[in-house]
DNA sequence: GTTTAATGTAGTATTTGTACTACACAAAGG
DNA sequence: CCTTTGTGTAGTACAAATACTACATTAAAC
């Protein structure tokens, strides 16, 4: 018997999982919690086969439990469900140790596809973030995507982040418009963005602003 | 026969719904939809009694679709979902005709109740709404300052702050680019703001975002 | 029940930002 | 050594955004 465990904050997304797992695996032993701190203590007080967990969870983020978990369980195959559609996180979530990325949107066949995968102790990559992992194969992705910036960009960077203007950098600076200009166009190009928001969102996930 | 449709990106969540519904509805008729074009050509071309839907979908909103439909079928009764735990929005959704608003992590027995209730015409308010409705009914009571935009401002307000650009949403909107522009002025304004980066990192704090 | 303030909308003139191109110089790679 | 590649810098021509102004329509206040 398969005993699965489903950490996710919406009831609603519980029960859909559940409901498709269901479906493939009719005697699979399922149980479900709502945030990380429930996942961590079910996943030290009983066996389970495969945890299927959301990132985004209220508290502990799934980032950190998954971490926890491969930590003191390491051989307990781990898929990882996001909500945003953005890879971006595919790679750090698979380097953690998660046997699998999937996306919310993605058709039901894909995620037993993943379960089946993952309980032969395979890892489940989908296309789209295998070409990322091939793309970024001989980059060492230990450094995060603003450390690849200069020393000028990165103070445009910050500038830009926090919402000064570009001309008022260029002021602050002693720089031309389009010297900053152009400082932008590579910043946005090496951390693979392509909005000031963008930009802003980066810098405060990652503690920078 | 109980019809019912069902609006959300994320396969899982139409999963879930159908299946919380038809264990209280078995001969419900429930079809479902991953965006709101679909969700807006089912309602023209056929008949509901109920509508659930979520907010954030691709393309054209939820909230949109909503308009859309309020205004050709202002007595079919839509259900709004949420991602977001903060009710920020509720009191807009409500404003803008729906029957309810609810939470994604809400309890299963919740959207139960909520559909049961919209079926007799009835409008479904959760506890927590209900205490913010009755806030604003006397005075700005603490109100946030995103709170005074108005509804098109309110719109632009969340495009902005997700990095559109003001050309994006002009045509997004079907507006004149300097219409949006000038929303934006009125946005700063209200929110005593200056840069476009302020909005995002207010929108991040306050979980907007 | 009229005056006033807020809302939804856009045009014109001007400011600001960008794409593309370019070049000098330093570092790195062969 | 030479030759890419990365970095710091900017001009020119074009695109995007804004300030200001304006007006019709509601909604609110008096």
């Amino acid at each position: 018997m398969i005993r699965i465990f489903i950490a996710d904050d919406h009831m609603v997304v519980r029960r859909g999982l559940k409901q498709i797992l269901l479906e493939e695996f009719p005697s699979a032993h399922i149980e479900e919690g709502a945030d990380a701190e429930i996942l961590l203590k079910k996943v030290m007080k009983e066996e389970w086969d495969v945890i299927i967990t959301d990132l985004s969870m209220p508290g502990r983020s799934g980032m950190e439990a998954l971490q926890q978990i491969k930590l003191h369980y390491p051989k307990l195959p781990v898929l990882v469900l996001s909500g945003h559609p953005e890879e971006q996180y595919a790679i750090r979530v698979l380097k953690a140790g998660a046997s699998g990325y999937l996306n919310k949107e993605s058709a039901p066949e894909e995620l037993v596809k993943a379960v089946h995968r993952v309980l032969l102790g395979k890892k489940y990559i989908t296309p789209s973030i295998a070409d990322q992992l091939i793309l970024g194969l001989d980059k060492d992705n230990e450094k995060l995507p603003h450390e690849y910036l200069s020393d000028r960009e990165f103070e445009v960077f910050k500038l830009i982040s926090s919402g000064k203007s570009v001309s008022d950098i260029a002021t602050q600076m002693s720089l031309s418009v389009t010297t900053v200009s152009t400082y932008r166009a590579r910043i946005l190009e090496k951390m693979n963005m392509k909005t000031n928001a963008q930009l802003t969102i980066y810098s405060i996930e990652n503690k920078l602003l």
